[in-house]
DNA sequence: CCGGATCCGTTTCGATACTG
DNA sequence: CAGTATCGAAACGGATCCGG
């Protein structure tokens, strides 16, 4: 299922591979955060050409790591709402440093005034996107240390 | 070879996949800015459990990509040595919040110390990598901005 | 020995079609 | 709408071979 290839990384300064690793996991979790995507229809068509077996896949792995949360969604019984715990949030200062690399170095078509804000006010933005999921709903998880 | 799967990402904040979105491509690039590795075989064993095909194929990438340059060892005429050129140690602020979120989260065997250096005093960690990178040879490549 | 290249059995991925 | 089933294509790991 969704297990990692192999064990590795006995090593300092290890990096979570589960997460990182995966092109499709990081673009969800990108589209959660910046792009205000919240259900299954909207991730699989928003451009990214996943498909939908990968889609539920990466979905149900966020979740089991604790990284996004399934909701019912009120309006519509059918849809289920995804969102961001804690832990996911966190991942923000990560998906800003990817944003300015990649747009330094791989002409993306990130919206300019986007990137500008993030290069110069990069708390700023941080403190934005926490805002954003404080009040949208509660987190789940809690932040250590 | 070494094509994308799929064409993907036609949005707003892309984000260079073929970098981040693959395990072993962001172990080799750690290794490199972290833990001092710089020849095939010092990769090889590093204990990641990389094959010797697949390491090449993403050292071949990552030059390709402009991210790491393959020089002549001086002593030993066999050897190579790899070297992150200067796009590829702008990838350290990303790599730095990598391992933090790690760190918070996942419960890696990251050095304390260093981890808490790099929460504490991470502008300083950051001109320190650029600092090792700058004496210890020059540097390929041009910041862009 | 070092840095790969090549071949091969196995695993995983992803596009499409289909279902509750 | 939110996923599963299927199945071919691609990537992986391991072994081996080879030029310097």
């Amino acid at each position: 299922m969704a297990t990692p290839r192999t064990q590795r990384s006995r090593c300092p300064i290890s990096i979570a591979l589960e997460i990182f690793g995966d092109p499709w996991t990081l673009l969800v979790v990108r589209d959660l955060m910046f792009k205000g995507l919240r259900t299954f229809n909207e991730f699989l068509n928003a451009g990214e050409g996943i498909a939908s077996n990968v889609l539920a896949e990466r979905l149900t792995r966020l979740e089991r790591a604790g990284i996004v949360t399934r909701h019912a969604d009120a309006a519509d019984a059918r849809k289920r709402v995804y969102r961001l715990t804690r832990k996911g949030i966190d991942l923000a200062p990560v998906l800003v440093e990817i944003v300015l690399w990649s747009d330094r170095y791989e002409d993306t078509d990130a919206p300019p005034q986007t990137v500008h804000a993030m290069r110069t006010q990069r708390e700023e933005v941080l403190s934005q996107v926490q805002r954003e999921w404080a009040e949208s709903g509660k987190l789940s998880g809690r932040r250590r240390r």
